[in-house]
DNA sequence: AGCACGCCGACT
DNA sequence: GTCGGCGTGCTC
């Protein structure tokens, strides 16, 4: 029935299961703006001749600022009567038929803006695409023609549907047993003989589908994936955790639920829908950044559509809606790429924790979402981030027991290795290198790309900096020295300490890396991996693969050995989360050895390269996330900056004075200038505060940004138009950066 | 962003 | 008493 047998059901078109006006005359509409005081809903009067085209959730045309002055904007809600004093202009017109904005998208989009201090508006404009007639067309056409091939039967379009929600009904609830009925179920539904299920292996009884069992009660898991690949039944391979995942996805899906993968970057796509795929499902959706604007679009409108599916994509997945949602899976959260760069900066994690705590209220119509039970959230990495830490440490996530299988660490410190370096690693590492490449690939993982990251005055030894913005100098390519902040190649330059007129490299990126080795490993072959030229993957014969953090290529069958170089240089980077990611990029590279392989960790020293070698990254995270609660440093507490002038930045602290579990540091002057090129004169405060303040914090700095907003056009005229007011206030809550000067 | 409204100074 | 400039705030 439900799961897989999702489109025998006829489906009820997206616009036929949305919530019609009935009679009532308000509408209330969300306005594409991205001004803070237009964040709010607007009435409108619902005409007559409109009454039976508008649903919520739908575009529409409204007139707004004057008569004929027309604005875009959604309906979230139809009302009786309006709170507004003056009178209600008509709804001008609808933008198609299809209702875009679910109510449950709608929820979410609300309380993540309200808890990053920013537009809902700014939530929608990720989570839904731009519209495409073309496709849109497409799809309707598509979809009328399948519900005309099934319904003569005379099921009614909650048919299905509702069968599957009486199942439902104690879900949130139950433990277990829930799960193993639903299972049962699927394979009455294979027996519907539906395309593309009949190779679906029912993973009943297996930890996949006993996790996925839980995910759709509610469940919120922390999984630590056991490192090392796995070759899939059409002969390619991915890495363990793809696999993993997606049987999990999978086993969700056929106990009638939809599942969200959200995954950093298209390699981790490409590794799920292949893995997906190799499983028998080919109708993943995917959302992804590259996909052009139709190509989205279609996948959005097959989101929409009444039937579980599963949903594969990037940071933006996380706001897809879906159908009977049964699980959001977050793949290596401690990831930035799951940072959204975009305001209000809401990372993917905070996202999918709010989506997965929205229980549905609201009103439903039909078999609406609202009256699925909460889906499940699991964050699943080889190494976990000081968030998942501290939501498992609070008991909020609940990690799973059985420990992940880990590739063999070895520590080739220096008293094992006294000093003696051969080429570009000690003779220890190039022995175990010389073996490995014996019978297959090997990896290095090296700190930095281009050729040397910094370059020195060949008579005083000292850092050459850039003329023009006074960042260091590094050789991205041999032989041409250019600055690594502002690119300015450093043609002329001159040492400011002794006027030498000569620089040399200094340090080992990637390309210098690869120099090296092809002299000390005579007759190897070497490959090149970084951001630049990454590889995705490589086959199974012997090569030396060296590779920058996070471009490490998949091997086939894995690498005999994995070696991890620079330790000492990535511990140095002056940042607050040095640790906990030098763990993760040793975890995800050391996951990429064979089973039988071996990681070598050929340097370095301390606690958090103890820690790793050892196996003991939970110690380690637990006494670090201790650390930063005695601090007062995320994630132990959240953060706040609040910029821009100086008054606008002390207005909006002001708000916030008689809050216990707040508190601020600064307001101290932005630098002048830098990679965003900060205009002079401007202010940064960074304000701290408990968890349980968030709601409140966000709330009153917000009221500070709307006010400043309003007040801004009158002082913004009479300057040159177009820039914005460089003094107004600037809010980020949750930026991973800010301690990192 | 653009428009209306109101407060205040200057002028027929 | 009234016209109009400009600063402020709202937009259903």
């Amino acid at each position: 029935m439900r799961a897989c047998s999702g489109s025998a059901v006829s489906p009820a078109s997206a616009f036929e299961r949305a919530e019609a006006p009935n009679g009532r005359p308000v509408a209330r509409v969300l306005l594409d703006s991205a001004l803070p005081q237009l964040d709010h809903l607007f009435d409108y009067a619902v005409p007559d001749e409109l009454a039976e085209v508008l649903r919520v959730g739908q575009r529409v045309r409204v007139p707004f600022r004057s008569k004929d002055r027309k604005n875009f904007g959604y309906i979230v809600e139809f009302a009786e009567r309006s709170e507004f004093s003056g009178s209600l202009a008509p709804i001008a017109d609808t933008v198609g038929t299809v209702p875009m904005l679910t109510p449950e998208i709608w929820r979410l989009a609300r309380a993540v803006s309200d808890r990053a201090g920013g537009s809902a508006g700014d939530i929608l404009r990720l989570a839904i695409p731009t519209r495409q007639v073309r496709v849109e067309k497409q799809h309707l056409a598509a979809s009328a023609a399948d519900a005309e091939a099934v319904r003569p039967a005379g099921a009614g379009p909650e048919g299905g549907g509702s069968a599957g929600e009486g199942s439902e009904g104690g879900g949130s609830a139950g433990e277990g047993s829930e799960g193993e009925g639903s299972a049962g179920d699927v394979s009455e539904g294979d027996a519907t003989g539906l395309p593309g299920t009949g190779g679906l292996e029912a993973p009943a009884g297996t930890p996949e589908a006993a996790i996925a069992a839980e995910l759709v009660t509610g469940a919120r898991l922390a999984h630590l994936a056991s490192h090392g690949p796995e070759r899939l039944e059409t002969g390619e391979w991915v890495g363990g955790w793809a696999a993993q995942l997606a049987k999990i996805a999978l086993a969700v899906f056929e106990l009638g639920r939809s599942a969200i993968l959200v995954v950093p970057d298209y390699r981790d796509l490409d590794q799920l829908r292949d893995a997906l795929a190799a499983l028998g499902h080919e109708e993943t959706i995917r959302v992804d950044s590259r996909q052009s604007n139709a190509e989205r679009y279609a996948g959005f409108l097959r989101a929409l559509d009444a039937e579980p599916r599963i949903i594969l994509g990037n940071r933006s997945a996380v706001y897809a809606p879906a159908h009977r949602l049964g699980a959001i899976i977050v793949w290596d959260d401690g990831d930035p790429l799951l940072a959204e760069p975009l305001a209000p900066y809401v990372h993917a994690r905070d996202a999918a924790l709010v989506r997965a705590s929205l229980r549905g209220e609201a009103p439903l119509v039909d078999e609406g979402d609202e009256g699925a039970p909460r889906p499940g959230l699991l964050f699943a990495s080889h190494a976990r981030s000081a968030e998942v830490q501290r939501l498992v440490e609070i008991g909020y996530v609940r990690s799973q027991l059985n420990p992940p299988r880990r590739t063999r660490v070895i520590h080739a410190d220096s008293s094992m290795t006294p000093d003696a370096f051969a080429g570009r690693v000690p003779e220890y590492a190039a022995r175990t290198i010389r073996e490995g490449l014996r019978s297959g690939p090997v990896l290095v993982q090296v700190a930095t790309p281009g050729y040397a990251p910094v370059a020195v005055c060949v008579e005083c030894g000292d850092l050459a900096r850039c003329a023009a913005c006074a960042g260091p100098i590094g050789f991205r390519v041999v032989g041409r020295a250019s600055c690594r902040w502002c690119g300015e190649y450093a043609a002329d330059w001159r040492c400011p300490t002794c006027d030498g007129r000569r620089m040399e490299e200094r340090g080992m990126g990637s390309a210098r890396t690869v120099e090296q080795f092809e002299r000390q490993f005579e007759g190897a072959r070497v490959i090149l991996s970084d951001g630049e030229h990454p590889r995705e993957r490589i086959d199974a014969r012997p090569a030396l693969v060296v590779a920058t953090r996070g471009a490490e290529p998949l091997a086939a069958g894995g690498y005999r050995a994995v070696v991890l170089l620079d330790a000492e240089r990535l511990l140095g980077l002056e940042s607050l989360r040095a640790g906990e990611d030098c763990l993760r990029w040793w975890e995800n590279a050391a996951a990429l050895a064979a089973p039988d392989g071996r990681c070598l960790m050929a340097s370095g020293g301390g606690p958090v390269v103890q820690a790793f070698v050892l196996g003991q990254t939970e110690q380690w995270l637990r006494g670090e996330l201790r650390d930063r609660q005695a601090l007062r440093y995320p994630p132990a507490v959240r953060v706040a900056s609040v910029s821009g002038g100086p008054a606008e930045v002390e207005r909006a602290l002001a708000q916030l004075d008689g809050l216990s579990g707040v508190d601020r540091l600064g307001p101290t002057p932005i630098p002048p200038g830098g990679p965003a090129n900060t205009p002079r004169g401007l202010v940064r405060a960074i304000v701290r505060f408990d968890y349980a303040r968030g709601d409140e914090v966000a709330r009153r700095l917000r009221g500070a940004l709307v006010a400043d907003a309003a007040g801004s056009s009158a002082r913004s005229r009479g300057r040159q138009p177009g820039r914005a007011r460089p003094e107004a206030l600037r809010l980020r809550f949750d930026d991973r950066g800010v301690f990192d000067g």
